[in-house]
DNA sequence: TAGACAAATGACAGCGCTGTCAATTGTTAA
DNA sequence: TTAACAATTGACAGCGCTGTCATTTGTCTA
């Protein structure tokens, strides 16, 4: 059967407090007793029984990753990152999908990570976008991971992954601006949720660069979503604004850009001859769409595995901790992106 | 802190093996005993530590998902029918992502299933359609549930949840004929996927009993992707097939439909007027194409559930068992399908 | 070389639960 | 009413590990 800890012990001739203290990286071990220990423990192929350890110890070996968010690609990248990071570092993952809307989220959480008895937590927009719920979080004496948009951590609360959405903006504008277009519109993503903002300042802040004129009436407010692009696109090349078309559309995702292109289709708009639209997350269907997406890509899976090894060495307490790092989304080039 | 069967027992006035006997569900308690030690529970909020019980106990608590999928919407769809179901039972989810074409796949498997003591396994497509693979697993004396595509089990290895994709098939092809079409084309997913022969087992059935001659040239072989959909569509339409050009498309999925959209837009093909392409699967993306694609939909939530539900009453060996169901995708009928 | 101290190691209880088996109840037939 | 039996309940060990604290070992100084 399986070896334990016992097993290992006998096997190396120590005590099993000293096997213990060896899988567990404790001081004081000789060099030579660990080895011998190390030894067995390959020999036997020995693995800890995580259930003994939660319930012996007062550690837990358990990190959850609470998850609200439409996109599946994004949720299936981000677990399959957390997850390998927890199996290289013998940690448990707990899923934990929920409504961030929902009035009693913070009682639900904060239960769960009670009852599951849960070291640490990553979270990634919206929750991480939602400071009271974080500030109930940390009262558990529960670390946390925050996965967000911007340049650098907007608090102290918890280390955090950010994501420079507003660099890479402002290169996929500067892409647009490189191809000749003046009047490049701005099609919003949900207005509370960061990455729009800095998404938008991303897009002001090319504009700037370039000297271009600021044009308030093609910013259109919306949400991230395919209905979203397609009403703003509507809008944007309708007659009553034949004077006001923008040549580009800078989308703030790729399912805000497919709607987009959506609409430009029903309104016989030839993309990218009269129109360029870009995305941005570079989903799968960014590839899939016609003309494909030129759009912004970031690796969520190492974004995730990142935030994960960040959470569990603040769980395990280690030095030299990283409190942030930050990723840049890349530009990818396809074919809805075109002289102007 | 958090209530132990302790409490629940001290509370309740009866040993804790008494209160191991009620939230185990065993026999042998009086009626009166039970309804005391189910208040005390109720009263403190006692939930059983599952480390605890796993560590005791001979049986286990933990069922795993092991998926390989490209689909992120399948997955997550998966995942959340069968943690709902979990959580109801009070089992533990551990998520398994793989290569189901990794040679060593199997040792994987059989590894996890060992070390974190799993009780049982749900598998889908691919991996259920690997009778070896299954084979071993069962060899571990782990419960199985397989998600699988057809309208009976194809064996007795274990309960399955079929998907009917046949009956489903022959629902949306006869879709096209009711619409007038006799020229339909198939393009098949990958092969070896049991889902691509039920589809195809559909539609030849669909022409069959509309008495309409199957052209085996309009069958085009391919796998699940959006560039199969692109060169199966442009193989179909292209001038060499000037006089063999269908009038509607099948396609085997939602993937391969956007990429037959996508090739008809290339050949400047008006879908549904010139051409009605129709998907499989209902993706989220299949209602964020221009036009908007007819399909069929599956709820893969609640088949999900309801696999999670019946693995779980495996494990514990309940009477009764269920060892099959079976689900039916129904047509949705949206913008890419037209008369003929 | 012994004594003093720190470093290394081990003995043991106990985490919350289940399995085994013994003790206690209740029930039935004679 | 009571023996005989079944149904119900409980005592206790132990799952594999960690935390606490005692013991042993090694090292350094005087």
């Amino acid at each position: 059967m399986k070896a334990t800890i016992n097993d290992v012990a006998k096997q190396a001739g120590v005590s099993i407090k000293t096997v213990s203290r060896v899988i567990n990286n404790e001081t004081s071990v000789r060099p030579l007793t660990r080895e011998k220990v190390q030894q067995a423990v390959a020999e036997l192929n020995y693995q800890p029984n995580l259930s003994a350890r939660n319930l012996a110890g007062t550690k837990s070996f358990s990190v959850a990753y609470i998850y609200d968010n439409p996109n599946a690609y994004y949720i299936i990248d981000m677990q399959n990152g957390i997850l390998s990071a927890c199996k290289q570092q013998g940690f448990e993952l707990v899923i934990h999908p929920c409504d961030a809307k929902s009035e009693n989220i913070t009682k639900e959480v904060v239960n769960m990570v009670k009852h599951a008895r849960i070291a640490g937590l990553i979270l990634t927009p919206p929750l991480s976008e939602m400071p009271d719920f974080v500030k109930s979080l940390l009262e558990l004496d529960v670390k946390v991971v925050r996965i967000m948009s911007g340049d650098e951590a907007p608090d102290e609360l918890s280390p955090c992954v950010m994501v420079n959405d507003r660099d890479a903006a402002q290169t996929i504008t500067q892409h647009l601006i490189d191809l000749g277009h003046k009047n490049i519109a701005f099609l919003a993503g949900d207005a509370e949720h960061m990455s729009t903002i800095e998404r938008y300042k991303g897009y002001r802040r090319a504009l700037k660069a370039s000297n271009i004129a600021f044009d308030k009436s093609l910013v259109i407010e919306g949400e991230y979503s395919f209905d979203s692009g397609v009403s703003g696109a509507k809008k944007l090349m309708s007659n009553d604004n034949k004077n006001n078309r923008p040549s580009a559309i800078f989308s703030c995702n790729d399912e805000i850009a497919a709607g987009a292109l959506f609409a430009a289709r029903l309104m016989d708009i030839s993309i990218p001859e009269q129109l360029s639209i870009v995305g941005f997350e570079n989903s799968p269907f960014s590839r899939q769409t016609w003309p494909k997406l030129t759009t912004a890509d970031q690796p969520n899976d190492v974004i995730a595995e990142d935030a994960a090894n960040i959470l569990i060495s603040q769980v395990r307490k280690q030095k030299n901790q990283t409190t942030m790092s930050q990723y840049v989304p890349k530009l990818v080039v396809r074919d809805s992106s075109g002289q102007c």
